[in-house]
DNA sequence: CTTGACCTTGACGTTGGCGGCAGGCTTGGA
DNA sequence: TCCAAGCCTGCCGCCAACGTCAAGGTCAAG
């Protein structure tokens, strides 16, 4: 699969392909002619990168999770290594979110679409982290 | 009140109130020295102003709301002007909170933390929007 | 009257996630 | 045989929201 192929697949350009390969999220082989050459996996890695970026993580925190990219992401690769710092990342984003939910009900509430109360658990089992140096 | 007590008041930087006085979001009346000078007022509004940005929003989105940064923001300002404008922003927002929690979600599921199931709704009752070109 | 804390206006630097272009390979097909 | 497509490696550009000098003016305290 070459880098168009690629790029078509996951709804990317071949540009943040390469991104994505300098910064050390997907891997190629390379072909007789040196053009870029990716398995099948790799489209499921890629569009997992683009979840976690939509999500609004950064590549970086995306790097973290390198180790589960492979696989659904909804669906196992049970204990891993990576686990603690991936719970660390949950605790960063579920901070994220509840940051964006709090602000969106005061926006809410100030438009007088909320009875000025409704706190919505946004993230039901998750355990609280702070920072990690 | 000058910038640098402003800045502490409201756990920002001068720099930070430059930048937004240039954005257009606050205003400042200029001393005899030539300094900024600024009232009370100021500090609620910079305050939601950085409760907007921290929710993700960017200064532009911001801009949007000006005319009701003054005041709780989770206290009222009843039918505004602005509220057409706030309603497309406030469905961006929502849309960026689902995207989250979404991934959110399937990243605490892949960790085990999650059965798979549970939906929690990110955003209680909100219309639903798309492009505003 | 000097020091030091604060203020002013530029203007350039930074971080992230690519976009886009230059200049040069290689290919498959007419 | 030759073209257009697709690929390669740099490398500069861009947007946002400031950070960070630089090169000063101001002012109260000592």
């Amino acid at each position: 699969m070459r880098i168009g192929e690629l790029a078509k697949a996951t709804g990317t350009t071949a540009r943040a392909l390469r991104h994505y390969e300098q910064a050390g999220l997907i891997r190629s082989e390379r072909a007789g002619n040196g053009y870029r050459d990716y398995d099948e996996q790799t489209a499921i890695r890629v569009r997992n990168i683009r979840h976690l970026l939509d999500a609004g993580l950064t590549l970086e925190d995306v790097s973290a999770f390198a180790a589960c990219l492979d696989g659904d992401l909804a669906a196992a690769t049970p204990s891993d290594r990576g686990r603690r710092i991936a719970l660390d990342r949950l605790a960063v984003l579920d901070q994220r979110i509840a940051r964006q939910l709090a602000a969106r009900n005061r926006l809410a509430t100030a438009l007088g679409l909320l009875p000025a109360d409704a706190a919505a658990p946004p993230t039901p089992r998750a355990p609280k982290a702070e920072r990690v140096p």
